[in-house]
DNA sequence: TTTTCACAAGACAGCTTGTCTTAAACGAGA
DNA sequence: TCTCGTTTAAGACAAGCTGTCTTGTGAAAA
């Protein structure tokens, strides 16, 4: 039998939709109850979806995992990064990117925890998402401390490796975590005390 | 019928021998297989003892974790914190401490991911532990940032509750992990990193 | 109308935790 | 020595989880 040629249009479109609701289900439910466990069976009940549906589009419960952390980092909440990268002054790019980076932390704080303690204890599970984000911040991070250096904005005594990976530390999220929920400050106090920090560490 | 009164010893002894078989039957699998979830039958296993005998004395999987973690937290290796902490110059206590816990998270590196990762997405499991451990160090460096302010080594821009956030910031485990794991350095290179971060940040 | 896709529904094997019951092993007291 | 009580082993059990597979159905595309 031949096989027909199909252009979805509509059915993909529902499939698309389907899709997100699944992603948005995990979502809610790691904002609703972050700490505790979430079954696929809940994800599905919740998402009106059997659960035979999500192994059909994710292949498994760390593929979800991994699509929702796909999903959250690279969607919205980084046009304030990217404002500040554009930023010719290398100083100001480096403090209104904190500032910037903190806020976005902040607003999905609890999500952001569970899939990155979860990728620690288990590289399958969101690794490959976590690890694209982690690599793009190096690329970032490398970035600024070159133009910092050209910029002539380091301290004698810090190399450009040196401030790469100050820059790559004090702009991950735990350490946005450790201060915003370990010591209980604001995100304003945060990203204040952040900036503050990388500044005396590495400019001059 | 009268009950008689028993004096354990050598039971006791023998109870107290199983119960460090079965800690240190944890601390090897994760050592091992850091990344590979553990299940209490494995542990029963390699601890040659029934599951049900982990369940008699730690209650559930959370408690024997958390009973991990407090072994891990309160036993050896933090001799050279102590001396550190025991050096009149707050400013070497400082450099000291950094150097030493860098020593300690190191040799214990996966087992400490695994228990720390394990605390943020379930607080049940190890939260005691960790908890205790967090507040210790709260204490620690609220007191150190008070002995640099004493002896006049704050930067003047600095308040004592800022340096006690930094200094909280940068001994923690994530901190260093960040840079060791995160960055591939040495245990050397962190230290001296960290050091050199935190007096720039918080040191005239 | 017929084909094909998206999905629902549910059975299944195999693993997990946590509880409970029964029996054995063995040191301490009589 | 003999008996009592504690510690531990052994294993059955319910309940929940993942991952796979099969079968059925409604609807868009040809």
């Amino acid at each position: 039998m031949a096989t027909r040629k199909y252009e979805q249009r509509l059915r993909a479109d529902a499939a698309e939709e389907t899709r997100r609701r699944i992603l948005d289900a995990v979502y809610e439910r790691l904002r609703k109850a972050p700490t505790q466990a979430v079954s696929v069976d809940q994800v599905a009940r919740a998402a009106r979806v059997a659960r035979s549906t999500i192994y059909l589009i994710f292949g498994s419960r760390a593929g979800l995992f991994d699509a929702v952390a796909a999903d959250l980092m690279e969607r919205g909440g980084f046009e304030g990064v990217r404002t500040a990268v554009a930023n010719p002054d290398a100083r100001e790019t480096l403090r209104e990117g904190i500032r910037a980076s903190c806020e976005y932390f902040a607003a999905h704080r609890d999500v952001h925890r569970v899939l990155f303690s979860m990728a620690a204890l288990d590289p399958e599970a969101t690794a490959g998402a976590v690890q694209r984000s982690d690599a793009r911040r190096t690329g970032g991070m490398a970035h600024l401390a070159q133009r910092l250096a050209d910029q002539g904005l380091l301290r004698p005594d810090v190399t450009v490796d040196d401030a790469a990976h100050i820059l790559w530390l004090t702009t991950s999220f735990d350490a946005f975590d450790l201060l915003y929920t370990g010591r209980g400050l604001s995100v304003d106090e945060v990203a204040r005390l952040l900036v503050a920090n990388v500044e005396h560490a590495i400019c001059r």
